[in-house]
DNA sequence: AGATTTCTAGGACAATCGTCCGACAAAGTC
DNA sequence: GACTTTGTCGGACGATTGTCCTAGAAATCT
């Protein structure tokens, strides 16, 4: 029970009210009700409202490391770590569809205050796509791996967006399932004959 | 230069900062500086900043109708009408790399702060859906035309929201290209045979 | 011209914002 | 036991927020 305890409820607090609420609409006073403390307090732990943000990116960029690394060590074809990926949306669709993705979200937020840190939390991306890339050239696909990386975040980015603004479910499903073909097709074969990725109903 | 054009000057005024900055983060100020009017005055015109995003989101939605309604009385075929829609993303790519879609961003941030306007504004996505939807019926594809619809709005979203994280302008080109081949790809003809959809460097 | 509606300016309001201070308790060091 | 460090508290600060009022200018109507 620390200072490095406290410091780290209130970097996940913040970290979880940051994706709720948006970076700008959560206050100092929103986080020290959080973690039940006095707002003034925060002056000790965070000089600043930014520095809790960097903080909260630096987390974010931990644990998302931590994930990738772990699905990379972990057996498997890159196409089924792909498929990983991809599957966050279904397994936080009910968050998604409420807050939309932790990513894109703040980045848009922290591009439109033209903010400091917008770089910072725009290398999350970064680190999903390199992985991604790193994925798709172990599948034998080494000349359009970025490209393709992109793909699959901007599909990503895609649902994730629409469902939060349609409260849509099933759209996620379907999107999700014609992202899937879309993988498939995309193994590198004998036959280079590749499925269609139109969306079915 | 009666009480409308004050009024439209306001709301023209807000669309812009709501766009550039969001929503919360424009103040009453903000706009008054803007049309170059006493701050307190807007109490004749607006009684809350609520009524202002809710005129914002009307101006918007009149204006996307309007535009959209053009395109169907135009010539052309269908996935000609389509192609106008993808070309947004191009022509207003500038923008875009900097402030993101103005109907995602919006509905993000609404949807975050949990605002009774989100549906309002979600409302802009379901004109462009329908309209998405239309063309595709008439290209031929009844069965599964909203579909089709929602993959479209799925790719300028996610497009548009990479772009602006990362300011990657050869990736707008690069995805819309490959969104102008699937789409050509979706025509139903004597063979169903569909072209890759893969994004190609 | 007088009367009435329409519009505007400037400022007050309570609340909240991020920031910061000074006093004090708990813990560890010498 | 004296002393320093570390962590917490409650409150104050100037600024800004959305909201609202009142007085007067401008325009319109009779």
């Amino acid at each position: 029970m620390g200072a490095a305890s406290t410091r780290q409820q209130i970097v996940e607090a913040a970290d979880r009210l940051f994706y709720e609420q948006g970076f700008e609409a959560t206050s100092f006073a929103d986080i020290a009700a959080a973690v039940r403390l006095s707002r003034g307090n925060f002056y000790y732990h965070f000089k600043t409202k930014d520095e809790i943000l960097g903080a909260v990116i630096a987390l974010r960029l931990t644990n998302t490391g931590r994930m990738l690394e772990a699905w990379e060590a972990g057996t498997g074809d890159p196409a089924q770590r792909i498929c990983s990926f991809i599957d966050i949306l279904v397994m936080n669709r009910a968050k998604i569809m409420l807050y939309g993705c932790p990513v894109g979200t703040l980045c848009n937020e922290l591009a439109k205050l033209d903010h400091v840190a917008k770089e910072d939390a725009a290398k999350l991306f970064t680190l999903f796509r390199e992985w991604l890339a790193r994925q798709f050239a172990a599948l034998g696909r080494e000349a359009d791996a970025d490209a393709l990386a992109m793909h699959v975040l901007m599909r990503s980015q895609g649902i994730a967006t629409l469902a939060t603004a349609l409260r849509d479910d099933a759209f996620i499903q379907r999107e999700v399932e014609d992202m899937r073909a879309w993988l498939e097709a995309q193994r590198p074969g004998p036959s280079r004959l590749k499925c269609p990725s139109s969306p079915q109903a």
